[in-house]
DNA sequence: GTAGTTTTTTACCATTTGGTATAAAAATTA
DNA sequence: TAATTTTTATACCAAATGGTAAAAAACTAC
């Protein structure tokens, strides 16, 4: 019997609030212990609820698995695209690049290391999505660095590895934070680790790129 | 019953020769599992044994993780030193640099990402281990860019940022191997891409550091 | 060859865990 | 108040898996 029901009913929106809750939740344990590590016991415990309840609204693990790669893809895709990152000059674009990418690391440490443990173990969840969403993109993306090549506003880079290395730099302090605290001596990373990495970071691609400045370089 | 026993008997030798076969199954099995996904019976079948027969060798889970990652550590802290690399401008230890890391990653890929998941995951067996060898090493490094920086070889840049940037790029070629592939349109990276990729990786951080070079620019 | 040691195989077990089934509160909506 | 949705509790189960115990087989040394 199909019913007609309100859009937002306290019922819908308390499931909303309990859906994105366990959502980070389950973002946690599994960029804590991966994805056989994962619990669904541990993971209803850090939501609060049963056990049965969590299976209640994701009833696999799988299925919560995917959900969570979905969610932080999701924001990539929609902030990770060098053409939608206005900017006239080649370096405006990849000041704002940058700083898109590191704030994703920094809001999303844990959805950026479940997407990474699903990379270093070979996509299995994920390879069709990358070559689908991602490459397409990516591909668009090399084309504008190319053609910034060819108009002589930069120098003769190698625009593929120009990417895959601003994407290391800028996940690696998401991934690989607690390496990162180790060597800092400290115990967990603020926010002015992040500005420090994003302006050491954004200079070392401008410099490389030997993009033509607007500013007068800082030392 | 202590006895003498000749140093190399065909059991002993055989021994050897398993056990690192073992190990090089396991840190297959751990790269794309993860601790908690590994199962012992996969990396017995991998090593073409029984699974009790592996634990004759490993009795337990936890010793075989620990030496895998104990394998791969010793050669990065072997090679990864900053001050071990011979040269006499800071170019060539750059240089030196930058290949050595990009070689790990092209010969030593499962052992990178089992080391990966690990850091990602908290470190949560290594994480001593970084604080007693990692660190120390961490900070001569850092204070011999420095060095550079005070005598006006380099420019003013990060060091800190530059070490995590030049990991980051560099391990990314066996961590996230797979979405290059994907990108790249490859089914396997090969030497070339890894030499590319070396030179892409070194003329940036060459250019980054405004290092006074000896050979003019290539381009 | 034989005793002693090392390696391999066979049989088995206890725990974890993802998931089912069911009933029944509790809360929400109509 | 009746119907629906959400939550918890109880009981349970099958498969996977890390690990034990012990006997058989292979090898080494004398």
């Amino acid at each position: 019997m199909i019913e007609k029901k309100p859009k937002y009913t306290k019922q819908s929106v308390n499931r909303k609030i309990l859906e994105s809750r366990i959502l980070r939740s389950a973002e946690i344990v599994f960029a804590s212990k991966g994805f056989s590590g994962a619990s669904m016991e541990r993971i209803a415990e850090i939501s609060k609820i049963s056990k049965q309840n969590l299976i209640y609204y994701f009833p696999n693990k799988d299925l919560l698995y995917r959900r969570v790669l979905e969610e932080i893809l999701d924001i990539w895709i929609e902030k990770l695209s060098f053409l939608e990152n206005h900017g006239d000059t080649p370096e405006q674009v990849i000041r704002s690049y940058v700083r898109e990418k590191m704030q994703i690391s920094r809001l999303y440490p844990n959805g950026s290391k479940v997407f990474a443990h699903e990379i270093i173990s070979g996509a299995p969840v994920l390879k069709d999505y990358l070559i689908s969403h991602l490459k397409p993109q990516f591909e668009r993306d090399i084309k504008l660095v190319k053609s910034w090549i060819d108009k002589g506003l930069i120098d003769e880079i190698d625009p593929e590895n120009l990417f895959f290395t601003i994407w290391a730099a800028t996940q690696t302090y998401a991934d690989f934070s607690t390496q990162i605290e180790v060597l800092l001596g400290k115990k967990q990373l603020q926010e002015e680790d992040f500005e420090r990495a994003e302006i050491a970071l954004t200079e070392f691609v401008v410099r490389a790129l030997g993009a033509k400045k607007n500013n007068s370089p800082s030392f």
